[in-house]
DNA sequence: TAGATACCTTATAG
DNA sequence: ACTATAAGGTATC
């Protein structure tokens, strides 16, 4: 494996890497230390993650990095600076967004709390059924599950011994019946991630196109894939098509909007979502929620104790 | 069109 | 122990 080091103190605002990959944006990263996500990592900070990558030849790659420092280190069989800016948006100017964000102290408060962290962009078909199999979920429950969907159904890759296993292809969930992918702990998501994945495989939809429409057809356009509502379609438009103003109005948001942001709620999720995106702060207003969902997901006591 | 309810399964609160 | 409730909601009526 070819071996590299990025300085993070390159990109203005740093980098938290650990935060970044667990702070419920992603479930394509594993541990190899077999630790799932801890909170924090025992580790302290400095833990392996690993994941797989489809590089331009179109073959399956591992990839492992680790944070050490101001040094994020890389191994993979490919060059895999460029990959890692794109997937860990390192390029996003932190100190630019946090200025654009809600001059608020429950915002700035979970910025302080970390620093570093930044939105991913991960490939849209695993986002599309991980945030499909999110509903009333934990997040804890949602990495297992895509754990058991790349064990038992994504393609193998073997480099220096180790066992890579990348994301199930969409014909081959499609073609996974809905007791097996039941039997993987997708309870009732189960027959929503199979037609979904069947409409993108037969080409009846492809969620790609949504990263060249504008945030709120691309909301509506991802809507159309089963067991896909408002709340996922934002996931997927903020997690892997670059659309940086979605806000997913999920429990936690939806907590921090009747603790802070009361006026924002004008009980359907169109109104609600386009006020509190002004709110947060407009076309990069989910680098707000983002930092807010992980705030409070870890506070040690309600949003509206925080008030 | 807005509101209520069922839904797999697990972890945690009471 | 044992039940109720909630977990990054969606589909259906």
């Amino acid at each position: 494996m070819d071996s590299g080091r990025i300085s993070v103190g390159d990109f203005p605002g740093g980098l938290d890497l650990q935060a970044t990959i667990e702070s419920g944006q992603t479930y394509l990263w594993w541990r190899p230390d077999g630790e799932t996500y801890a909170e924090p990592a025992p580790s302290g900070g400095d833990a392996w993650y690993a994941t797989t990558h489809e590089t331009d030849d179109g073959q399956l790659r591992p990839l492992r990095v680790r944070q050490r420092g101001s040094a994020l280190e890389w191994e993979a069989p490919f060059d895999a600076a460029p990959v890692l800016e794109r997937r860990l948006r390192l390029t996003d100017d932190l100190p630019a967004i946090r200025a654009a964000s809600a001059d608020d102290p429950v915002v700035e408060r979970a910025y302080d709390a970390f620093w570093g962290m930044r939105l991913v962009e991960e490939p849209v078909f695993p986002t599309l059924v991980t945030f499909i199999c999110s509903a009333q979920m934990r997040v804890e429950r949602i990495f297992r599950m895509q754990m058991a969907l790349r064990r038992e159904l994504g393609p193998a890759v073997t480099v220096d011994g180790t066992t890579y296993h990348g994301y199930p292809s969409p014909t081959t969930v499609a073609a996974t019946s809905e007791a097996e992918l039941r039997d993987l702990g997708l309870g009732y998501r189960a027959p929503y991630v199979r037609e979904t994945a069947r409409m993108v495989a037969e080409g009846e939809v492809d969620p790609g196109a949504a990263r060249s429409q504008s945030y709120e057809t691309a909301r509506d356009f991802l809507t159309q894939f089963v067991g896909v509502g408002d709340k996922v379609a934002d996931c997927v438009c903020l997690f892997a098509l670059d659309h940086l103003e979605a806000v997913p109005l999920d429990t936690w948001i939806r907590k921090a909007i009747a603790a802070f942001y009361p006026d924002c709620d004008h009980g359907n999720y169109a109104d609600t979502s386009r006020a509190i995106r002004d709110r947060l702060g407009g076309d990069v207003a989910g680098y707000a929620q983002t930092y807010l969902f992980h705030y409070l997901r870890h506070a040690d006591e309600e949003p509206a104790a925080l008030a």
